[in-house]
DNA sequence: TATTGTTATACTCTATAACTATA
DNA sequence: TATAGTTATAGAGTATAACAATA
């Protein structure tokens, strides 16, 4: 009876897209919200945690657990911003830019890997199902 | 960067699919691995703790913290398997088989509901795709 | 008053390891 | 020895609530 439901099957395949995750950070602690994280903070320097925190939608008090992690790793930095001595603005450092512009290379290879069972045609078909999907 | 990876597409459908599991169980404490169990219970009558959760992907102290769950709540029983004193096996009570028919329904409309954005044509490829996919 | 970051605390789920009783 | 269940314990990740500093 699951086998019917689109929410299992969709479960099944994300399962084994996240194996190519695990297999492409292996020995590294990288989870995917931290990654996500990193990538995020690449793409949007300056972001403050709790904007952060709402785009994985997880709590403050969360976001900021997460952010500690990557700056005890000297991943990203916080820098006072301007005009608001409330909150700061994330950063990823030098040392955090190689690092995940190198995890998002191996991630991206393997993603592509793992989904190479299906040829061009039907992966972008399965893309544009799923997008419809999620609305 | 991350809507190039499939793995991130099929996690933002997921994501899409549980709204649908979460509104077809509200107000209940269900979540997808306890409903799992129950229609893997009510389909396998006397299957054992470890078995089931071998089935879940969970280990043997998780497989028991969850069967408790279960039978704190009257929705299964354990019964002392005969020739064999260590194992128990797991049947459904009444009232439990009651209660997962009813939620066997609601979540699997509120899967068609929600899947119902795609004709039964892409609906059906999408099944094809994924299955593929997870292998 | 509202917002940002922080801290304290608790809860859920998971894992490992040790224990028991059976086999 | 091996297996099924159980218990104790610990860890990750999440949430809520209260607090301080700032707006």
């Amino acid at each position: 009876m699951l086998d019917e439901m689109l929410g299992y099957c969709l479960r099944r395949a994300q399962v084994a897209m996240f194996l190519s995750f695990y297999e492409a950070t292996r020995g590294q602690t990288i989870t995917p919200p931290r990654f996500t994280a990193l990538v995020i903070i690449g793409a949007n320097p300056g972001i403050s945690q709790s904007t952060l925190g709402a785009a994985l939608g997880i709590a403050r008090s969360g976001a900021m657990y997460l952010t500690q992690w990557m700056v005890d790793r000297k991943l990203v930095e916080r820098r006072h911003i301007p005009n608001d001595g409330r909150s700061w603005g994330l950063h990823l450092t030098g040392y955090g830019r190689k690092v995940t512009e190198k995890m998002k290379r191996g991630v991206l290879a393997q993603d592509r890997k793992r989904s190479s069972v299906l040829p061009d045609q039907e992966r972008n078909e399965l893309f544009r199902l799923l997008s419809k999907l999620a609305g």
